[in-house]
DNA sequence: GCTCAGCCGACAGGTTCCCGACAGGTCGGC
DNA sequence: GCCGACCTGTCGGGAACCTGTCGGCTGAGC
C-alpha cells in the first residue's frame, strides 16, 4: 500500500507522515500541486491524501484531472472545519471523502482503512474458452471484441458447453438441462439448437470447435490459433 | 437509484426523506434495526443512510453483517458531532462515510452523490456516453448543449443505463431498482418507460442507442458519429 | 452397401417486445 | 376545493423473434 500526501504545511506533513508510516503504509509527501502531479504521473498510488489549499493551485483540479483520465485512485481531502462549500466542490470534483482539520489520528487511520478496503469492483468469474468469453452477470458472450447475438436457449447451451471445455457433454444431459421442468425437449430439438449455434459462431475466430461424439454427446475443444 | 434510510427519529426521517426524494432518488425509510435487516434482505439498495443509535440494537452490527456477506452497498452513517469513538467504530465495521448531525442538505446530497458515484465502473463526476452527459450534481441530462426534459423515472432509468454503458443491464435489475419497496412494477412498465425514453432521446444527436437484448435486458451502446 | 445418428432447411405456434391509447394519481396555482 | 399539467402504470394489438417439429439428406460405422 502506497499513499501520497499533498500538504503545504510542514508541521502537518510530519504529523500525518508519522501516523501513516506508523500504521505500516508507505507514504510519499509533497508540498505543491506541481510536485503532486509529477508524483501521480510517475507512480501508481493506492490513495491520495489531499490538502485543497495549495500555494500553487487548487487541489480540486488535481482530483478533476485524475478523474478525467479515468484514474479511480481514492482521494481523501483534508479541509478546514468551516469550509463546507469547499468540501462539496471537492466531492463533486471526484474526491471520495474528506477529513476536517484538526483531526485525531485514530480517525485518520479509520478513514484511510475504509477507503483502501474498497473492493476492486465486483468481479464475476468470467468463463473463457479459446477466444470466446462469457460474463454470467450480463449473460453476454464475446469474441474478439464483438458481442455475440444469441437466443436465450443458445446462450444456455453454450454456457453448459463452456463449463465443460475439453470434456464430453452428454446429449442426454443437455436434454435435461435445457428442457423445461415437465416438458422435455426431444433429441432433435437439441440438434437443431446446436446447428443454429454453430452457424452463429462460424463467422467469428472463436478458436474453439464443437465436435460431435456420435452416440454420446458433444465436446467443446480449444483449437489453436 | 434506490436508498434506504434507517433512523428512529420521525422528524429526521421526514427531513432527510424530503431532501433525498427531492433530488430524484427513491427512498425507503425504516425506524428499527429489525426493519432495516428485513429491507436489506429483500431488496438491493444503492446506498444505506444509517443512524447508529437505534432502539433495538447497534447500527454498526447492521454494517458488520452486510460486510460479512460481502455486500458492498455503500453505507453513510449519521452520528452526533461529538461521538468520535462511535465514528471510528462504524468505519472499522465497514461503513464508508459519516455525516455529523446537524448537517445541511447540500452537504448530505454531495456525500450521497460521492458514494453513489463510486459504485460500478466510473467515478467520474459527470457521466458521459456518446454525446449524452449527466451531471449528478444537478440531476440534469444534456446533449449537444440542450438540456433534456425527462420525468424522474426516466432519469433514474437513463442514469442506470449510463452507469453501465456497453454492458447489458438486466431487465430484472431495472425492475428492482426502479420499483418501490413492495409494489414491484410489471415488466411491461419497464418497457413503456423505455419506449418513452427512446422517443425523448430520438430528436437529439445522442450518438448512443438503447439496444434490446431479448430475454435479458437492455444495453446502452455508443454509436459513432 | 446398409443402417441409423446427426445435420439442417422450412414452417408454425408461442413468447417477448414495442408503443398508441387510456386512466388513476400527484402537485401546484387559483 | 377545483382545474389543468404532468407523471406513471395497465391494456391490447401488431411486429419481431424464438424454438420445437417435420422430413429429406449425408456420412460414420459396421
Amino acid at each position: 500500500m502506497r499513499l501520497l500526501l499533498v500538504e503545504d504545511s510542514a508541521r502537518l506533513r510530519d504529523l500525518v507522515g508519522e501516523t501513516i508510516r506508523g500504521a505500516g503504509w508507505r507514504l510519499d509527501a509533497v508540498a505543491t500541486r506541481l510536485d503532486a502531479e509529477e508524483a501521480l504521473a510517475n507512480q501508481q498510488y493506492d490513495l491520495v491524501l489531499l490538502d485543497l489549499g495549495l500555494p500553487d493551485g487548487d487541489g480540486t483540479d488535481i482530483v478533476r484531472q485524475l478523474r478525467r483520465r479515468k484514474d479511480p485512485t481514492p482521494v481523501l481531502m483534508l479541509t478546514a472545519r468551516a469550509a463546507i462549500d469547499e468540501r462539496i466542490a471537492g466531492l463533486d470534483a471526484g474526491a471520495d471523502d474528506y477529513l476536517t482539520k484538526p483531526f485525531n489520528n485514530g480517525e485518520l487511520l479509520a478513514r484511510v482503512r475504509a477507503l483502501l478496503r474498497r473492493a476492486p469492483l465486483s468481479s464475476d468469474p468470467v468463463l473463457v474458452a479459446g477466444a470466446l468469453s462469457f460474463d454470467p452477470a450480463t449473460q453476454e458472450f464475446g469474441c474478439a471484441g464483438a458481442v455475440l447475438r444469441l437466443a436465450p436457449r443458445e446462450r444456455a447451451m453454450l454456457e453448459i458447453l463452456m463449463r465443460n471445455v475439453g470434456r464430453v457433454t452428454l446429449k442426454r444431459g443437455l436434454e435435461e438441462r435445457l428442457s423445461e421442468y415437465d416438458a422435455e425437449a426431444s433429441a432433435n430439438a437439441i440438434e437443431v439448437l446446436l446447428s443454429r449455434l454453430r452457424r452463429k459462431l462460424a463467422p467469428y475466430p472463436t478458436q474453439v470447435a464443437i465436435e460431435t461424439v456420435r452416440g454420446v454427446g458433444y465436446l467443446l475443444r480449444e483449437t489453436e490459433a
